[in-house]
DNA sequence: ACCTGAACACCGTTCAAGT
DNA sequence: ACCTGAACACCGTTCAAGT
């Protein structure tokens, strides 16, 4: 699967900082954050774990700087519409790039560091606000009412989808199991499976849910800047 | 800090999965996940790492067994009242079984399957919902909405209180070469600091804003069962 | 100035051997 | 039936020694 280390007949491009952050993301990318070790990292570059301490302090350091680049991705819309529009344009983009960098999500949850390009993106954000008539308290509670979902992403409970792609006839079966201990769930699931095209649907479309949501607080919010 | 090896005088309570995860929980609790390692875990019973091999399979199993306990100890409500006070109950005891464990919302999020406790609690939500009017569809919609919020919390992105502890004067000072480079941000925490008692006030009151953001979204979700 | 070998203090986990 | 010593395959990190 990842790229072997083969001897580089290339004089030898000298490693740095830039070049550490870029060979994370895509072992991150590849393989998932935890198969993300400074050993395997060292090898990608082809060169030992030690030898990456000379351009980053300690792995902490490392995953910071994989955050840093990622947010720095977004790129930021440059208005020109009403706030709504703007704001979702804005938002979704940030999105385009969580799917690019599945790890990405996760670790930004788990930094608690303000840095800069978060930052520049939340600051663009309260921008989009300000513009659309939204008073500071406003813009602010908007800002935690949105939480994760500003840079694109929500917290998934748990992925209904995965119980819905077992054979139809396994899943049949759970789901008749189910039904008299969680009759709601099970109704549910069986209504979202009728909507599709088979017996025994895919699940969510992920992408139309975070859309309602988004856009259920982003029409809640505009009816309390109107009514203040 | 946490409690020493004191060499039990008992004539020795045995081991159990269940005396594990309370340990495993008491740990977390303390010292945060991090600080929660088989051999600390072992040695917290008074006994060593693989003996827990005994009562459990492997790490994951005990990480799965905490959060089942700790998803146990929200007490489903048992309606009576109008749907929007029941659910917005629900939601809020399970925030303080969150507040309880500060560990385990992270570790709800990167738990994905699908357990018995987690089931029987949105078994129940549904339920809300579906005594409050809704359809099916609309319930499926709303609990992707509500997102984490269902079991508490929400991601917030920084903390930035964390900004504004610092002693006053060096805060008014960031504050101040932040302004050229995020002008939004700064007249916000600005606003924040203001509405408080002192000069620079202590940040969010993360209840009000989970409130507020909780509020937003049911408001909406009712409008919608009403146009329906 | 940059890289590395050897070493340290940690992990989770297995398994044969003890009681 | 339960516990453990020794061992393995991994971690992140330091530091003196090499070039």
């Amino acid at each position: 699967m990842a790229t072997e280390t083969e001897p580089n007949s290339q004089p030898r491009v000298p490693l740095s900082r830039e070049r550490v952050l870029r060979a994370a993301i895509v072992l991150a990318d590849q393989g998932g954050i935890e198969s993300l070790s400074m050993r395997k990292l060292g090898q990608e570059l082809g060169v030992e774990a030690m030898s990456l301490y000379n351009h980053v302090a300690n792995k902490e350091e490392i995953l910071d700087g994989m955050v840093d680049v990622v947010v720095s991705e977004i790129d930021l819309s440059s208005g020109g519409t009403e706030w709504k529009t703007t704001l979702r344009r804005q938002v979704l983009s940030a999105r385009e790039v969580m799917v690019r960098h599945p790890w990405a999500s996760g670790m930004i949850e788990s930094r608690t560091n303000i840095t800069q390009p978060m930052m520049r993106y939340m600051d663009s954000i309260v921008g989009i606000f300000r513009d659309g008539g939204f008073s500071l308290d406003l813009a602010h509670h908007a800002m935690h009412a949105l939480g994760s979902r500003l840079l694109g992403f929500v917290q998934e409970l748990f992925d209904d989808s995965d119980a819905l792609d077992e054979s139809p006839e396994v899943a049949a079966l759970m789901l008749q199991q189910m039904t008299e201990e969680y009759p709601h769930i099970s109704a549910m699931m069986l209504e979202i499976s009728h909507d599709d095209d088979s017996t025994v649907g895919q699940g969510c479309d992920d992408y139309v849910e975070f859309v309602f949501g988004l856009d259920l607080i982003l029409d809640g919010l505009e009816r309390l800047r109107d009514s203040a």
